[in-house]
DNA sequence: GTAGATTTGACAGGACCGTGACACCGGCGG
DNA sequence: CCGCCGGTGTCACGGTCCTGTCAAATCTAC
């Protein structure tokens, strides 16, 4: 079974987690602090980390930072306060594979440990997608197209990230608002539009008749599939 | 509609969440107390429960260690007063699918309701449906005939929809208007016809004699099968 | 502060929907 | 068998709502 090591500060926080993940049959480390973290990390080679962001000392991502430039690629979770956004974004830019935010349901977490560990592993710093002449790379959150990097805001890549997600599906403006932009955040639904128009003229090859990114008039957007 | 089972001890926040969640459109239940929300949820197996956590005798964490020890796998989202840390990670020990802290913004508390339901239950739905040479994906709101995609308006595929949902019954126009315009709208019965219309005319061989979207004279309209 | 990112508001054009007019059909009573 | 009559098929028009687009305003990170 897979090992999985937590790195919080808070000690309920470690000790409901470890419980939950144990009695779901994986084995876990812990620690309350981030150097102690990164050295159970160096030495014990697990097979996943779920690190806190928020943590004094040294912090998660500075463990990522660290883990990766030795070179070491195991996967990370994120676990992030809710809203901060700031530093869910440079989890991930530094190498984190995914992220949940506190507080979050079991099931979920479950759910998106699976998930990580589901991936292959040597490949992962390859983990990317492409339609047409374009590629997208989840890690270095870049863009390519005809082998030349298009550069992507943070908004337009996790717009993008997320309808190809959900390719072949029809999503809401509202439905998009709360997935991308997030809960707290309540911008007008004009700015989804906004946002896929600059997509479109930066991935389609004639941005007034898309063939990737559509519109469902009346009920969204859709990502061809 | 969504079936929703709110328990709090508190009967103005019942009612005010029974208010505004069936001005959502969703059906509600609830309890002002725990025993009877736990006998609700398992007699009547609603797609969702909403439990507040603090509450005298049986709590809300409670209530879902029963569910769960039942078998029962109905998502849960917890209400906690503000700070009330370890309940929120007893409620992560026992399986609640997302949290929501007292007090609370009814924006919010619907995005996560959304969120929860959209997720993939265990009950996968039909994903698609097909008649002749058509077929229809309802993830997409596509439909394809002899594999070239027909291109369909909002109303248009709400209404085969709903006709082929309801396959070999005869259904009236003003059940239509109804079941597919809404309760809100009062179009002419004569729309009906016209939608009707252009079906055929997309989906016929022949639509001056059709073979699927059937006129029962008098009566309405049906879906052969 | 500046540069870049995000959001908003305005506007035009287009898609979609609903309606009315008229033709046609089916059933009914004579 | 015939004619009536309400129901239905069909079409095209107009209004309404939705979306694409742009520029200006606001926000954010540095």
């Amino acid at each position: 079974m897979p090992r999985i090591l937590i790195v919080d500060d808070e000690p309920e926080m470690v000790r409901g987690l470890e419980d939950n993940l144990r009695f779901e049959g994986y084995q876990t480390l812990s620690a309350t602090d981030g150097r102690r973290g990164l050295a159970l990390a160096l030495s014990e080679a697990p097979d996943l980390l779920l690190l806190d962001i928020m943590m004094p000392g040294m912090s998660g991502w500075d463990i990522c930072r660290e883990l990766r430039a030795k070179g070491l690629d195991i996967p990370v979770i994120m676990l992030t306060a809710r809203g901060e956004e700031a530093d869910r974004v440079q989890g991930l830019e530094l190498g984190a594979d995914d992220y949940v935010t506190k507080p979050f349901g079991l099931r979920e977490l479950l759910a998106r440990i699976r998930a990580v560990l589901r991936r292959p592993g040597p490949r992962q710093k390859f983990e990317e997608f492409a339609f047409g002449d374009v590629r997208i790379r989840l890690r270095g959150r870049q863009a390519f197209r005809a082998g030349r990097e298009v550069r992507l805001t943070r908004k337009e890549f996790d717009l993008l990230r997320y309808l190809v997600e959900h390719r072949g599906e029809v999503i809401t403006r509202d439905r998009l608002l709360e997935e991308v932009w997030g809960y707290e955040q309540f911008p007008t639904t004009r700015t989804v539009d906004t946002h896929i128009l600059r997509l479109r003229q930066k991935f389609e090859r004639d941005p007034e008749h898309p063939v990737y990114i559509l519109t469902a008039h009346g009920q969204g957007y859709r990502f061809a599939g």
